[in-house]
DNA sequence: TTGTACGCGTTATCAT
DNA sequence: ATGATAACGCGTACAA
């Protein structure tokens, strides 16, 4: 590895001061066309590039992000992180990538270690933090989006994108009214999640205006996985033979609870319809192909991307983004 | 958001030079234990952390490393990634994220982005990147893990890691043959890719050393995905009805198999085995659940951010790491 | 149009 | 044990 140019290098050959090159470099005006054109052929031939540790000294700009999620083997912050990254990509950006493992230790350390290589804005998906410690992180960084977390009110270097959970929700239990099914049951996330709250209170939103009782047997909570959406669901049949219609706070709880169905002999949709939540990619792998309310994880995370930047420009830009799932009719409902 | 504290605000108000602080800051010798309390005191309180930037550009590290695969919502991927990202972590580093997307440009783009950020190295992993190209990027980099490619001399900053594909690809056929299977099928993956000739050579060599005679009718190509899989597993059992195992390129093929051989009537395993290679979450989610290759793909992540930082350390390690893939049988083979 | 001087926050070097 | 000074590579401000 050879030592790096620098614009000294380029300016010596050129017999130029740096400034002149500088400018070149920075399509800025104020340079001859002649020299310019000497400068460019030089920088392209000598293969220079600026070092952008010394431009963002000067700068206070190192144009790269960070991106936390808790864990970017989940399907859903995969598809996130690749929409923030390829928006990152068009932008010139560049994405730090941080997993918490819901540790909490660990996502301190990540806002630390961030803020330390002074990232010009964050992304920030944390169901855990508390109110507390999440305005006092997000009053360090120039620019914040927030992933799935509302804010009463909102800094003015913040974004919130959220999911239409609660809307989402009642569209599944729409579909389950309008097929008849009576008896449908919730497979809820972990107690601490926003988005669960926000589909337990569309689903109970749903049934209750439908006229159907609300019945707190039919709900359930469990880890996002599939394993522990087969147990539930295999508890929730059991308890509640009678259930014709599940819906499940993901896709992967989803899945489990098809098996499990599947498991006990109720065929899906016929004795038991099911939909999920997300639309990951196995949703269409997995038979009967799931029905679920799509959400464009990709498209979400291009928009935090695209958010971040005008916040950092300081660009008249909207302090909250609700996205809509929508739902997609596909075999097991 | 605040004016940064500097070096120079913790030396003021401590009535000490920047540098004494400085020697506190990165525990150095040559200060009085009394002056290194007070110091660390005021750091603590005032909540001081040094500027990653400035001192990069005085060092020369950034303590931070890129990692460049083709699609991070590729489960392979994504587990590589967690693993890289874990052992960065633990070693106090940063992880830039890119895709390639298959995409030459962007690629290149990436390269460039990294390097102009003054990475301290490079996990990369790229399929189609010539051998010139390869060389050449790679002494623009203090040091480079590469994931998936043999070198046939290897320049002294660069580390290997590759799976065991042909040893993988005989212990599947193995495992067919002493089932007393003889109508062995190989879907590979896309012709330029480095693992599918390896997979293949293991796979043809293990036939042939039992006396079965190599069929090429018997081989297919396809693209690493379920639904190209389901395809060309179609078309196989069309051409050679008496297929009775099928090893896949990837688990994702393999379960698109797994489909077509149900969609045909086919019972798996009775009629038709089938083995796939990865072990990723899905191999144990899909009914029958799939034998599989494992390889542990986390820990290739792990240690290859291992081995990057000790080859950015320079010290004594392996230019070459083999990871030896392990058959799980579950209920496919 | 072009160049000079300075500063960004830190560490290295050499004094004291 | 402590401090003054000079880098690191670049951009800003101002002078020529």
């Amino acid at each position: 590895m050879k030592r790096r140019l620098t614009l000294a290098d380029i300016a010596d050959t050129a017999g130029v001061s740096v400034m002149t090159v500088s400018r070149v470099i920075n399509d800025k005006p104020g340079v001859s066309d002649e020299v310019r054109q000497t400068i460019l052929a030089l920088v392209e031939s000598m293969g220079y590039r600026p070092n952008q540790i010394a431009r963002s000294l000067v700068t206070e700009q190192t144009t790269s992000v960070g991106l936390i999620v808790p864990d970017n083997t989940n399907p859903f912050f995969a598809q996130i992180a690749r929409g923030v990254e390829d928006a990152a990509y068009a932008l010139q950006y560049s994405v730090f990538l941080v997993n918490t493992v819901e540790n909490p230790q660990r996502e301190f350390d990540a806002l630390d270690s961030l803020w330390q290589k002074d990232v010009d804005g964050l992304i920030w998906c944390s169901a855990r933090v508390s109110h507390e410690v999440l305005e006092a992180q997000i009053s360090r960084f120039p620019a914040v989006v927030l992933l799935n977390r509302e804010l009463t009110e909102p800094p003015c270097n913040t974004i919130t994108i959220n999911v239409n959970d609660r809307h989402g929700a009642r569209q599944a239990v729409a579909h389950f009214l309008a097929q008849g099914r009576r008896r449908i049951a919730y497979l809820n996330g972990p107690e601490h999640s926003v988005s669960a709250h926000r589909r337990l209170e569309g689903y109970r939103d749903a049934i209750t205006e439908a006229g159907v009782p609300f019945d707190e047997g039919l709900v359930d909570c469990c880890l996002p996985d599939t394993d522990s959406g087969y147990d539930a669901a295999l508890a929730l049949l059991d308890r509640c033979p009678n259930v014709d219609a599940i819906l499940a706070f993901n896709d992967l709880v989803a899945i489990g609870a098809m098996q499990a169905c599947q498991a006990l002999g109720r065929s899906v949709p016929q004795n038991v319809a099911v939909i999920g939540f997300d639309d990951i990619p196995l949703a269409t792998i997995i038979k009967p192909q799931l029905t679920t309310l799509h959400v464009d994880l990709r498209h979400i995370g291009e928009s935090a991307m695209r958010a971040l930047l005008d916040k950092m420009e300081e660009a008249a830009c909207p302090s909250a983004i609700l996205i809509e799932p929508e739902l997609v009719l596909r075999d097991s409902a």
